[in-house]
DNA sequence: CATTTGACTATTC
DNA sequence: TGAATAGCCAAAT
């Protein structure tokens, strides 16, 4: 577990502005891990409860979201993100308009 | 621009 | 060692 990493992870999904997205690729190239994306996904699943990590601010590259329909977590996920105004169709995100653009 | 397939890497248990 | 993963990229459609 090295919490270093995953501090810098929550520390760059925390800095996504609200009604906005960015995908993992970002978040891992500005926590300084590079390419290391899956490391991401791993991290935000392994944190604790009263997190305040947006994590469901963090997608695809492609805007697609990385759960299954009908998953609790994907459900979750949906519901705060048309909450921050993001819309959501059929598991993805309307690209080109809420990719966050440093 | 949107979608699908296939091949790849890095980390973890 | 082997398997699994909240991914990414490129190419083709």
């Amino acid at each position: 577990m090295e919490a270093t990493k995953d501090q810098r992870i929550w520390q760059v999904v925390l800095a996504i502005p609200k009604g906005k997205v960015a995908s993992y690729g970002q978040v891992a190239d500005m926590a300084g891990l590079g390419r290391q994306a899956r490391y991401i996904g791993r991290a935000l699943g392994k944190l604790p409860e009263g997190h305040k990590v947006p994590w469901y601010r963090v997608i695809r590259s492609n805007g697609q979201i990385a759960f299954p329909e009908g998953s609790s977590t994907f459900e979750r996920q949906k519901c705060l993100l048309e909450q921050e105004g993001v819309v959501v169709v059929e598991g993805r995100v309307k690209m080109s308009q809420f990719r966050w653009q440093p």
